[in-house]
DNA sequence: AACTATTAATAAGT
DNA sequence: TACTTATTAATAGTT
């Protein structure tokens, strides 16, 4: 249709090319735009030029008819979609099996259950409680070791803290015996324990000691 | 281009329409292809008909042609997988928290759980434990009065082939008293006891009882 | 599905 | 790029 027919084959002339590729190309979106309202088709046309812009004609919208198609076809991807599917549903099995031994763990489900289920279950939770309550003891003993040392701790800095208010009260005593000397208070000096009163920690025993002898003594 | 020209609207007459849809496909199709060969132009042409089939053309592969369309429009083909494989990775997230659940119902998993986890497991096993002891029992209940029926049947099977086997007996010594009595055996007769020996159930007590005093007293 | 009269598309020229 | 036109291609209606 023209001056002389032409060959199928890439029109070596560019001018030439462009030219033919707008007729064309208005040729065929108009025809596709017949087809699709002649015959109520769905019909969609893409086409890149050479040059890289691209023209597009869809009889509805370009993405519905693309997503039919996909559909329909699955355009290479029709395995891999399968595929998809399928492993989909073997997960989704998997999903429903776990939902029913949790619900079956969790007790959720027994109506149907007959004896022998009920005596395995009970086997089972006797020997989750086994390994729970070990794991609990385990827990606990740690924790009791951690107090202990804690508390072993704090003893020594208590008794360190001892230890050094006898040595601070013996040293007092000394210079307080030094003093006593030069001031002649002697005999009642004598009569008091070695020990210093206040020394920590107070032992009770101690405390019940008389140690005012003086006063009984001095006739109050 | 035809006997006469028609008006592009939708073709009322079915066969008429098929048939136009037909032609001019063929025609679309031929001339897309023309125009990606003439011209070096890419061209994709996608045509479904009413009735649902589908023809496509794509001067080089449809998916690399509507890849390309995607990257310049942001249309494409890959929602709906994307879509799907969204899809599947939330179950499977879905199927890793059942899977956990499960173990650590299992005891499986308790390695890292602290004191508060095992005590509210444990509250949650006793819980459990006493649904199936609960569902047990009952079971176990059904079963006994199962049982007891069973056996209150047999008791009556029993009872009455006693009775039978009694009757019998009650008939057979009434025969044989008539026949002793005949046979003058007088007194000896009157020392037997009144129940038969033979009668079942037979009685231990009763068989202790000397039941052949004449032998006794004969002097053997 | 083949035919064909007729219209539509378009190659080459302007 | 647009218009013209000779020519080919497509196809509507018919068989």
């Amino acid at each position: 249709m023209g001056r002389g027919k032409i060959e199928i084959k890439m029109i070596e002339n560019e001018s030439n090319r462009k030219v033919t590729f707008s007729k064309r190309r208005g040729g065929l979106f108009k025809k596709a735009r017949e087809l699709s309202v002649l015959c109520e088709a769905e019909v969609a046309l893409i086409v890149f030029s050479s040059t890289g812009n691209h023209q597009e004609f869809a009889s509805s919208s370009m993405k519905n008819i693309l997503e039919r198609y996909k559909a329909s076809t699955g355009i290479g991807l029709l395995d891999y979609q399968d595929q998809m599917l399928s492993d989909m549903a073997q997960i989704k099995r998997e999903n429903e099996i776990l939902h029913a031994e949790l619900r079956y763990m969790m007790g959720e489900d027994l109506d149907s259950s007959d004896i022998k289920d009920m005596m395995s279950l009970e086997d089972h939770l006797d020997k989750v409680s086994g390994l729970v309550r070990k794991r609990k003891d385990k827990l606990m003993d740690n924790r009791l070791e951690l107090q202990k040392k804690k508390t072993g701790l704090e003893w020594q800095i208590h008794n360190q803290l001892n230890e050094n208010i006898a040595c601070y009260h013996r040293a007092r005593m000394e210079e307080q015996d030094k003093h006593d000397l030069y001031s002649n208070y002697g005999f009642y000096q004598l009569e008091r324990p070695s020990t210093p009163l206040h020394a920590l920690p107070p032992d009770p025993e101690l405390r019940l000691q008389p140690n005012q002898p003086n006063l009984k003594d001095s006739g109050y």
